[in-house]
DNA sequence: AAAAATACGCAAATCATTTGCGAGTACACT
DNA sequence: AGTGTACTCGCAAATGATTTGCGTATTTTT
């Protein structure tokens, strides 16, 4: 099943793939269709077994469903995002829950802004 | 000049709006073409005047870009956005900056579950 | 092995947003 | 007022990521 595949490509990458990137490099091993892709990728997100992100740059990105609590920085200049596990906004969250009765179930966070290897470049 | 009836729009909404929210709204008013809607909308976020957020939903949401600093509690059943000026990010990025070096210029951040509303009207 | 259920490829559809182009309108300078 | 230049708009077509319909292949169940 062509399945394995897609799930192998994502367990064994660092950091959040695009459907495009998990399809380029599926496809150096086997024959497969980016709908495919999608459909599969579909599937593993109904199934808990991988978490898809939407970034501000309106693109799907998906990564392995792991419990660790993870946030990216994105970098404006060159794109890569850059995982961090800093995030005390469970905190946060329960003074939400506490003050609006709002029942919280999961949050998205994206830093923007400049990278180290961008910061030096640009010198 | 259009742009005013939208920025209008925009100053008197207490949430954040849809391109296409805005052109309803608009067009009660004048004959106006969405594509205009589309074309002030990104004129105005160049020009620092408006602020536009992309959601999980992967639609674009447009609102006032004061200094005040909001984020969105998302309610997964009506689909509403109740902001919130609970904010605490600001450590993290200090925090951020300091170990990684990473210079965080702007965040976004969206928290899911269930609005006190909806919750009620579940039972 | 036949039947029932899934997986897949392909092409077309979708939907928010963008863009090219041509016509209309405003502003500036003489 | 006249002419040139720069915006502003409307309309229709393009875009690009993602989805879907449908017919065929492959797997699973019995």
């Amino acid at each position: 099943m062509k399945k394995d595949y897609i799930f192998d490509v994502i367990k064994n990458s660092p950091n959040s793939l695009t459907a495009e990137e998990i399809y380029n490099n599926v496809s150096q091993n086997i024959n497969i269709n980016l709908s495919t892709v999608y459909r599969t990728l579909n599937n593993l997100v109904d199934k808990d077994l991988v978490t898809k992100i939407v970034r501000q740059d309106k693109i799907s990105y998906y990564e392995l469903a792991d419990n660790e609590h993870k946030h990216y920085l994105i970098c404006d200049k060159c794109n890569q995002a850059y995982p961090t596990d800093m995030c005390d906004i469970e905190k946060i969250e329960r003074k939400i829950k506490r003050e609006t009765g709002f029942n919280i179930t999961s949050h998205t966070l994206e830093f923007h802004g400049i990278c180290p290897e961008c910061l030096k470049n640009a010198k």
